[in-house]
DNA sequence: GTATGGCGTTGATCCAAATCAACGCGGTGT
DNA sequence: ACACCGCGTTGATTTGGATCAACGCCATAC
């Protein structure tokens, strides 16, 4: 089950006292990092710890926002549902993202964890304090909300002019790009998400997904050593598909 | 063709020498209302005004960007192309749009005027100064983008998931409401973009865009006085079908 | 007048991906 | 041990939308 943690991460007994903030993984990779050394205890005592178990979700379509969110550890996935269940993800979000910006006084997408999904939760009066404060803090958000957009925006042609192909080969380029952020070798890393999640976040369903990972394996562009793990063969191969020289 | 005038808006001898951001269409719906009435000035002198005439592009993907620009008049289309042809238009913006806030230094995008379309072209450097000295500037800026963002995930799931009926109609209702805003009556409005266009926005083909608005007409949902003119005769049946109640 | 060309519609046909279906594998609960 | 179930793969069939093709309408050009 999802579980929030009542009191400010300075006063959490698991971290014994010390400036939660000061060694947070999450801090180097996120907006946080727009608040001075000096001011880390302001920023520990506005923020509050939580989890959320695999499977489970912190945020939910359509509920009051009354809250953002800082991903400090695991992954999670945003999703939006048409009534009758289709579902699309938007993105998948790990260590350092910062979720729930809308502007709007509902949640525009769910969030529901991956693997197990470390958070820091700012009530939005507190988290608005924080941004009067220090206005840095406001344009680090204003610049990761600007590449989200154009990250939109890609997602966007992929969605509605790539094939299953050109999509597949996109996803996994971007993921292993992903895996060079997070220190991994070059080539290979894991998928901690399902098939079922890769088709909704691509417009697929899952046996197309499956389909075309075998096709891509059949022509010696990748190998997947097993379900969650995929090895990239010729990379100039999978970046001239996914960007649609074929 | 595309044309920019370089002098500042204040010295443009068409305005006679007033201010121009004073009486500015787009002030009040764009992030320029942030700046108080007292430093208009100020804003006048970093801002040029500039035009497109139907056809020509104003901003082209991949090239530095120089330049932010403000929408004064008139209607553009945004897009992504891949390399053999093909075209994501990702959004379509009027009176008030703000363009090229993407941190890179590169457009991730192209726009192209739909209809003439007039501008403030606001230099990097200078939009930059602005921000610094308008702290609630950059406020506004973070709330369009947190807007554009929730947008951009409406129509990944529209992309994603939604049927080409269902696409059509969410496209139709959202330009009505666009109409709505624009003061024009609540059931008819014109579409200023091409069968193409809309096609390259909804990730169709001009053929189904076409057939799909004979299907609503002749479920009586929609009346087609002419190709550029729309009346939304069911409101309740086609929101059902926009939000995929079928 | 009559070419010409862009835009939109409609019809006939095709195909990429969806759907329907079967099965294998590994975990987990009893 | 066994049943059960979620996940992934693969095969057979269907289908929604793409593609190919023809035509009408209305500008603008000559």
């Amino acid at each position: 089950m999802n579980a929030f943690q009542t009191r400010p991460m300075v006063l959490d007994p698991r971290q014994g006292g010390m400036e939660p903030c000061a060694n947070c993984d999450a801090r180097s990779r996120s907006v946080c990092n727009a608040i001075p050394d000096s001011d880390l205890k302001r920023l520990a005592e506005t923020a509050v710890t939580g989890h959320a178990a695999p499977g489970t979700s912190f945020i939910t379509e359509g509920e009051p926002a009354s809250a953002f969110f800082n991903i400090t550890g695991g992954t999670a996935k945003l999703y939006k549902l048409l009534p009758d269940g289709r579902r699309q993800i938007t993105g998948f979000v790990s260590v350092g993202h910062f979720l729930g910006l809308a502007v709007s006084d509902t949640y525009a997408f769910s969030a529901e964890a991956i693997d197990p999904v470390r958070f820091c939760r700012f009530s939005r009066p507190r988290l608005r304090g924080l941004l009067d404060d220090y206005p840095a803090m406001e344009k680090r958000l204003l610049q990761v909300a600007s590449n989200e957009l154009v990250e939109a925006q890609e997602q966007m042609l992929l969605l509605g002019r790539k094939t299953a192909r050109e999509r597949v080969a996109s996803f996994l380029m971007a993921q292993a790009k992903m895996g060079v952020i997070c220190g991994l070798p070059r080539a290979r890393f894991a998928l901690p998400m399902t098939r079922g999640d890769i088709a909704d976040y691509l417009g697929l369903t899952i046996e197309t997904v499956s389909r075309t990972l075998t096709r891509l394996r059949s022509d010696g562009l990748i190998e997947i050593p097993n379900a969650t793990d995929i090895v990239i063969c010729d990379r100039n191969g999978m970046e001239r598909i996914a960007e649609g020289m074929t």
